[in-house]
DNA sequence: GAGTTTTTGATGTACGTAAATCAGAAATTC
DNA sequence: GAATTTCTGATTTACGTACATCAAAAACTC
């Protein structure tokens, strides 16, 4: 049987409430005692039972995750996601607030994250914004003691307490990686649609796409980045344009979302030309491209993983527990036709 | 606040008792009584604790592992996983222990596997071999209520309650599928290194691989299948041979483990040939590779998440409880060079 | 309607930890 | 060495569920 707080206490030679004390960090004990009580803990390898402490402490975590309202599967997606979750909450103890909030609009997040600070929730998720009033805000949540998580997109040099996203640079390497070897030394120009360069993990993409394009497949050309805003409607339109006037375009990397809009673009210029196309996120429009060959990768981020990683993280911070880093990975899925879930 | 039992009752107007025997299918309730208490927990939307159940019961999870004693990184990682779990066991209620058995070898298998019958475990998972005399010995358990999990490898057909591993048709799929637009439309043979024919992974990843060169790559030939049995000494002889024999080579796909020697072989021909070489399963030899160049992708399967799902689902299976087949599916991971962890 | 069986109620203990209270011991201060 | 402060011990209650026991009530049987 594995100790409890009853053996530390005969081994240390002290009572159940001196152990209690030392576990729970609670003033009263003296240096000496503590060290007895931590060697008889070290000694008999006690670990804390977290269904019995959670079950006396009756805890709760509110969480508040603060989400853009974009209009593209991979951000229904993730709502999805945070909505599965809170049906879930009631059996894990968590209490999961949403906080919708315009897509791209820094001012409107820091609103969201002040209100959020005012209700003294164990714990906050946002999908960031690189902007230095966003930093400000996450500061002062991080000075009222409240963990901080980014989610899908991050934010350096900020006081959040971790990112669960997948590695951006490397997915815009992998991006380009597969690109140039499907072309298989062809030359010629290819284009990136992005969402919008103010958003940290679409810059990374680009940058880790460009820099191996250049490095390892120079013949390979990248048009001006497509702002596309993450909306099918003027992805579609950009697109257009860019096939007319490319008749020479080789390929396309959509780093953002809004893939409807490009997928219907390269429908609707027909068969004639086989551009090969990487995208990001696997949704009912990408899946379908992918099986018509419309779309030749697809490049994920499993919107689940990083909620429930988002959600332990959270917790564990609250609780001043360690994070188990390797579990909390998020991986880039790589999506051909032949592997689809 | 959710509801306790205590609710329960007070809504249902009977004892507490009553919900307890209603709760956990006790006998000496009448269906007119039990009826009364169902509506009460699904008008109130009762969630059991699981937690405090958990701690009520004292219950432990005696689990059975029965893994292959190979001499390989993929095996080895697989143990690591175990023991990890292991370290982890007191946290959850398992005990784990660990059956080593020598590899495709279906009769220590079966020996191992009426040996865990006899400990009545709450669970068992193994590496399946693909013979009847398994699937027998898997019945066994089954007859004795003891949900099986099969491991990496499957076993279908038989009475295994889940298969905690990848799609491996889908895995020899995606192989070919790479390696054909690697090699883009070049004509001439491919070399096939597994481990062997016996165990069912190996079996379905050939498929996989040669359904889609035939359909979509038909300038691409297959070569015999080379059998190095996981070990990496043989893999090197006979992927030398090859080598020397196929001036024309243009690719390998590597299904098995054992790809330390396949390493050497590639390394030891030099830089004279530019071979596309697909391999499975990441270790520090593949990583290696692909850093260097001599690999171009490895597939992956998540010997952790393998372990970890399989030990959820044997726990799951003895409460009787429903399992979250989403969360458990377990995926090809694709890497490259340039989206190594 | 007495006897039997089945169903229900009331109550208590246990799981391992948290947290509070109060009394007593030890250390510190002057 | 008395007064004060700081530690420590002993004990109790609570969390939500499981499980056992015994008594009481209700439902059957003949």
């Amino acid at each position: 049987m594995r100790p409890t707080v009853h053996d530390i206490a005969a081994s240390a030679g002290v009572s159940l409430a001196t152990v209690d004390r030392v576990l729970n960090r609670r003033p009263g004990v003296r240096a000496a005692t503590r060290a007895k009580v931590e060697a008889a803990i070290d000694r008999l390898g006690y670990v804390r039972d977290v269904a019995a402490a959670n079950l006396a402490k009756g805890r709760v975590y509110p969480l508040v995750f603060i989400l853009p309202d974009s209009n593209n599967s991979f951000m229904h997606g993730l709502h999805a996601e945070v909505r599965e979750a809170i049906a879930r909450a009631a059996a894990e103890r968590t209490d999961i607030r949403v906080i919708e909030i315009p897509a791209f609009d820094p001012a409107a997040l820091v609103v969201a994250l002040d209100a959020a600070r005012a209700e003294r929730p164990a714990g906050v998720a946002l999908v960031a914004i690189d902007a230095d009033e966003v930093r400000d805000a996450v500061a002062r949540l991080a000075e009222k003691g409240v963990p901080v998580v980014t989610l899908v997109s991050d934010l350096p040099g900020s006081r959040r307490d971790h990112y669960a996203g997948v590695d951006n640079i490397a997915a815009g390497r992998t991006a380009a990686s597969l690109l140039g070897r499907f072309l298989g030394g062809r030359a010629g120009p290819v284009a990136v649609l992005a969402g919008s360069m103010l958003v940290r993990d679409h810059r990374e993409r680009l940058e880790g796409f460009a820099a191996v394009l250049q490095a390892e497949f120079p013949d390979i050309t990248i048009l001006p980045v497509l702002e596309g805003r993450d909306e099918p409607q003027r992805a579609e339109t950009l697109v257009a344009a860019t096939l007319a006037a490319h008749a020479d375009l080789l390929g396309l990397y959509s780093l953002g979302a809004g893939n409807r809009g490009l997928i219907a673009a390269l429908k609707a210029q027909g068969g004639e030309r086989s551009l090969t196309v990487i995208a990001h996120e696997l949704t009912v429009h990408t899946r379908a491209a992918l099986q018509d060959g419309i779309i030749d990768a697809v490049l994920n981020q499993d919107a689940g993983h990083e909620v429930r990683s988002a959600i332990r993280i959270l917790k564990a911070k609250a609780d001043g527990l360690a994070v188990v880093e390797a579990q909390e990975r998020i991986r880039i899925d790589i999506f051909l036709r032949d592997n689809l879930p």
